[in-house]
DNA sequence: TACAAACTACACTGTACGGTGTAGTATAGC
DNA sequence: GCTATACTACACCGTACAGTGTAGTTTGTA
């Protein structure tokens, strides 16, 4: 989707606009929206304020650039973490737990998931309709596919797979992300511990019935 | 603790105090704090603006009272969910759904847990210490106790009750309010669903081992 | 009734910020 | 060199809002 402005489309760099839209989503996801001033992101991008404006016309639309942005990295991120891990495998558990890891630990970066939903979530009244609901779904679609998959070569017993995602992502980045961080990152023994628990009781539930 | 400012602590009225902090709640939790002028709480309290700081000094520390208040009020929430419904009872299963609905239908009132932990995260950097660990921990506290006599009598297999706090919060009212909510409210079939499904999850993970 | 504390109404200050307008500079293609 | 486009620097406007000062009004109480 196009997000820019009609009236000035600037066709030169994308350099800029690339360094615009990093900016304004280190700021934003960091910040907040309402918090970054408009000159901040100018600042941190090396560019003029004007040239903000001339870009994305005004900071509203900024912010809807930089959720499509941000969702996009996101979905990609997971289907990556899919790729390198719920592919090709030996151990189910152990490939569940590398998985979260990656997922939990790319969230220090560009694709940091938890701090776009809470972007959504305070600035959802003026975002276009329900652009969380559309993300929600979409990180769940890759894990579903590989859920129905595991269901049906009986590696999982699973009557709901799109229930199943819900629950194997609520015990396990889920709970990772809301817990409390106070070094600023993510990544510690304490996560980890929690991601392997995790899988460990989504795989006790949803163990194929030896009955 | 006494969050009022030294210079003039009102006798009279503790009305007008609780007017005011009501307002704040209501305001800060729905609009965010930024996005609340103190103008409109002093409005929606039916006060004046001046009476707003005569009580609580500045912004800052309305909202600290804000934050302070609300957790207590989702602690006895939570601690009177427990009493209701997991001291006596017959049908464990039963019982925790019953617990988990009357948390997430609380959630419509004075004690919205999910918008309080948004304010919190998003106002984090100017709130003291940590208050969001606080919350966390005390919230799973009575939860926890409940599961270890749950261990002790047998009802259920928690080698810690702390992860299994976790698990269970996680499979039933986190998953609930991470849901994105269409009409505003939450308690309709869709959730029900999912928190009967979440506890059946926990149960089947966490039923005592028959070996 | 008299007095003091509580409270309101309101004017006012300072500041931060979104957004615009514009003159001037850099740059690339002709 | 000429010209158009991209961009900067900067002044500027309007507004929203935190916080203060104060004069005057209400209200509880002796």
């Amino acid at each position: 989707m196009d997000t820019t402005i009609n009236k000035t489309i600037r066709k030169g760099s994308a350099d800029k606009r690339g360094k615009i839209m990093a900016a304004a989503r280190d700021l934003f996801l960091s910040e907040g929206f309402d918090r970054s001033s408009v000159d901040a992101v100018a600042a941190k991008a090396g560019v003029s304020k004007r040239t903000v404006y001339d870009y994305y016309g005004d900071k509203q639309n900024l912010l809807l650039a930089v959720v499509e942005e941000t969702s996009s990295a996101v979905l990609v991120m997971i289907e990556q973490g899919i790729s390198d891990h719920l592919r090709d495998f030996e151990d189910l558990e152990q490939s569940l737990i590398l998985f979260c890891e990656q997922i939990v630990a790319s969230a220090n970066g560009s694709s940091d998931y938890m701090a776009l939903i809470r972007l959504v979530m305070v600035e959802a009244a003026n975002l276009p309709d329900s652009f969380l609901e559309r993300l929600d779904n979409a990180k769940e679609e890759g894990i579903i596919r590989r859920f129905t998959e595991f269901g049906q070569t009986g590696l999982l017993d699973v009557p709901d797979p799109q229930m199943a995602a819900k629950h194997f992502a609520a015990l396990t980045f889920l709970l990772a992300f809301n817990q409390p961080r106070k070094t600023g990152t993510w990544g510690d023994e304490q996560t980890k511990r929690m991601i392997t628990e995790g899988v460990r009781v989504f795989l006790r539930a949803y163990a194929p019935r030896t009955g």
